[in-house]
DNA sequence: GTTAGTGCAAACCATTTGCAGAACG
DNA sequence: CGTTCTGCAAATGGTTTGCACTAAC
């Protein structure tokens, strides 16, 4: 298991310190290796480190996404999600019903993202989509 | 302009009524002809009809993008926005920075769709998707 | 008249803010 | 030591709930 303090460098580069709070909150990323909201990153980040806060989990995560080692993107009902950037080469299909979710390989999106770039003169589309729809199983519940 | 009456016929098919707090709402939606969220929705419609609360915008949207006259997608940090399904043959296009918008056309979207669905099984992929990107004015803000 | 829909008020929950004190480097 | 980061506590804002009343049909 890789110890989240390898970040250390990186993040004093761009004149952020490495904090307990931060090696906890990374390392739960890295063990969960998925995406995670800022409440499940809180719960799970003070098991390692009680005196961790909420606010500070929100302003870590926003500071880490902003400097690109997270991803944020959306997941049903409008909540947000972090990841680690470095895991990031895939994008997300979630059932509606279920919310069972399947990987799908950024390969599989490569050339309609270069589409859309030279359509619309827009870059750096996207770094995260996730997209819905209804999984097998749930299709047959629905006799449809 | 079209008459928010005429979905009458269709909501009474699913047991539903149609109230003046309805007309407003959908009134609304197709004046605007585009996402709006249920705050935008509720100060709108109150112009209309003054008496209109908050949960009973909440509760019509949600109502009626279950029985698919509305779509739900989301926008920017986790907002939730509704649009009149019948305008709806297009996909977003979101620039992180300023917030600017450009449609996708469907078609666009088509191929991928039909490859998601075979390659997982998955169905009804995806009614709705929003892109985020940097749109070319805020390419040339980051000197990037 | 029956059932669906609404208003009101309050609860809820995730997220944000200000500020004084703690801690990294 | 200076600057970044954190904790605390409180505010915020969007969304939801329960219940009695109103209105559609």
């Amino acid at each position: 298991m890789t110890c989240s303090l390898k970040y250390a460098p990186q993040l004093r580069a761009q004149g952020m310190r490495m904090t307990a709070q931060r090696v906890a909150i990374l390392h739960v990323l890295e063990q969960t290796g998925g995406h995670l909201s800022p409440t499940q990153i809180y719960d799970l980040a003070r098991k390692e480190y009680p005196k961790l806060t909420e606010p500070t989990v929100y302003r870590t995560l926003e500071e880490l996404a902003e400097r690109k080692f997270l991803l944020a993107a959306h997941v049903g009902n409008g909540k947000m999600v972090y990841e680690l950037a470095e895991n990031h080469n895939h994008h997300h299909l979630i059932c509606r019903e279920c919310h069972a979710e399947v990987q799908i390989d950024h390969t599989t999106l490569k050339k309609l993202f270069a589409e859309l770039e030279s359509s619309t003169g827009y870059r750096f589309i996207d770094i995260h989509v996730t997209f819905f729809g209804l999984c097998p199983f749930c299709q047959n519940q629905k006799g449809d």
